[in-house]
DNA sequence: TTGGATATGTCGTTTATCCAACACATTTGC
DNA sequence: GCAAATGTGTTGGATAAACGACATATCCAA
């Protein structure tokens, strides 16, 4: 809730950062993107750029977890309990992310892109079940989180694989009855 | 030439605060437009308005002196000799910039705005004249440059004040061969 | 008229950014 | 293969911008 408002110049400067290189990652691949490419378009001091990202993949990751979660916290805050509603809209939001890095060639940099979608998944879930069982088992919240995220990310790369032809929606949503039955029926 | 490039961080904060001042003039007439009002929308200290600018007045000149000597430069690098073409272009950038302005409600400040107009048409003038004319009496290229500037602008009085049916091109080409005939023969 | 609210301009301190320089690694051209 | 060029990550000192506070001025409603 109460955040500690940051300090304007870093924000500004984050923003001038990040949008520099989702720019220049639409004209070249990422392994051609220097950090004096970036700070020339943004008009920073390279030194800035240390100020605020360990290197050039600290960046990536930033930049991807946050289009990630934008895409993500609207599928939250649309249904802030996790349903069938939730699950479709998250999981469509991974197949998009993915479908805007595609064009963005980010090829050799697939792993770090998987585990980013992770991690911002089990956060997410782990914020949805922790709204919905108010219980303190906070490690068992977590563990559900990992299963929760562990699972729509591998149901994307098997849809990418094969089921590109159906529709994210309806290729989850087949899965979802079992799933959803399984955890009422551990949860109850 | 050699300009001493300035802090990019002066650039930044000038551009935030003149673009956001310009963005509340189309909303807000000028009397009504605070220091904080402006200093909110840039998301910039209050402080650091007074680092860059006097007062309001100051930075209505300043962008002012922008805007219209964005229209200028282009009419002198367009034709870098005061010629009949030269002559139109500077007259048609002043009306368009007047014509700018009138959208925005500057009532009350047409003085300030003269002056402004007129300044920056001395400076023109003035650059064009040592361009052409070569010569170390810098004294009479200055009134030269001012006889030219009052002249031009008086000229873009009685067009808003008579003659707006009449194109502005045509306006000035009636007046021209007067004029120039003069300046060659002076000059010659 | 008064008093509260809002705007102005300034100051001292802290923090972010700039800049030039450095040592080191990687790439490129010959 | 080597040299030159280019990129990386870090440092120290200089400067801009942020922030909170202040005295003062202006405005407006009670």
């Amino acid at each position: 809730m109460s955040e500690t408002k940051t300090d304007p110049r870093v924000l500004r400067t984050r923003k001038l950062i990040m949008d520099s290189f989702i720019e220049l990652s639409e004209k070249k691949e990422f392994k051609d993107i220097t950090v004096k490419d970036i700070t020339t378009e943004a008009v920073i001091n390279r030194a800035t750029f240390y100020y605020h990202f360990q290197d050039i993949y600290d960046l990536l990751e930033k930049v991807l977890s946050e289009v990630l979660l934008i895409n993500l916290d609207y599928s939250v805050y649309e249904n802030s309990e996790i349903n069938e509603e939730a699950f479709v809209s998250i999981f469509k939001a991974i197949t998009n992310f993915q479908k805007s890095l595609s064009n963005r060639c980010h090829r050799g940099y697939e792993d770090t892109i998987a585990r980013i979608i992770k991690e911002q998944l089990e956060l997410i879930f782990y914020k949805m079940l922790v709204k919905q069982h108010s219980t303190d088992d906070e490690k068992a919240l977590r563990v559900a989180a990992v299963i929760l995220s562990w699972g729509i990310y591998g149901a994307s790369v098997e849809w990418r694989r094969n089921s590109k032809t159906i529709a994210p929606e309806d290729f989850i949503k087949s899965a979802i009855p079992y799933i959803t039955n399984g955890i009422n029926f551990t949860s109850k």
